[in-house]
DNA sequence: AAGATATTTCGATAATTTTAGAAATATCGT
DNA sequence: ACGATATTTCTAAAATTATCGAAATATCTT
């Protein structure tokens, strides 16, 4: 994972609609949610919730594939534990892993 | 750590003059950087810079505190513990610290 | 107080992102 | 083939973000 990486699946997660949309897929499991399940979960027009999808798909965050007339999508956990490390590991050294003197005081 | 909150760090890390910002505070250690140093390292002019780390700063991902003329910067570990560990244990329920398939075949 | 240094705020422009209706594409059922 | 459903792409507008020089503010030194 590299700087470039990191800080576009940042940005791709940096906006609520898309948190939100990435979230819910979460919740939804490995087999994911079809694009008109979370049209109607988060009321949002199709063609801006599609951008939004194409952003995520496009930084590797969800994957999409087409099943008939619906498209799946779902959250690909092994590119989000990569962005977890690099933050975790390359980005704070490890530094951020260590207790902090507000969790040992408590 | 809500939803919002998390959102808005990540959207400030998400874009790669900030990150390169931020990592370069974290190499600097407890101490910090000032601004000028930074200004240096990055060769960023300085009122882009300054929008830069007041945006890092607003989010709580960095702080800030004047030493004579002089604005020390430094990372908030905390508040970034606080941003991984939403992304691992509310955003991603736990799933994203299992071991993935890929690992185990490896 | 005056001049030097460090940083921010102002102000304006350029660039990008977000939004969403309408049209297009893909697939299904009949 | 036709009509219905699912989703994307086109197109355009609105909103936001990024950029940075110049002016302003804060502090230091003398």
């Amino acid at each position: 994972m590299n700087e470039e990486t990191a800080a576009s699946r940042m940005e791709a997660l940096g906006h609520s609609t898309r948190l939100s949309i990435y979230r819910l897929l979460v919740k939804a499991g490995d087999d994911g949610l079809i694009v008109g399940d979370i049209q109607k979960a988060l009321d949002v027009p199709a063609s801006t919730l599609s951008h939004h999808l194409a952003k995520l798909a496009r930084v590797g965050l969800v994957s999409q594939g087409r099943r008939g007339r619906e498209i799946y999508c779902s959250v690909d956990y092994d590119e989000m534990r990569a962005l977890i490390g690099f933050l975790t590991e390359e980005c704070c050294t490890g530094v951020c892993l260590e207790q902090s003197d507000a969790q040992d005081a408590a």
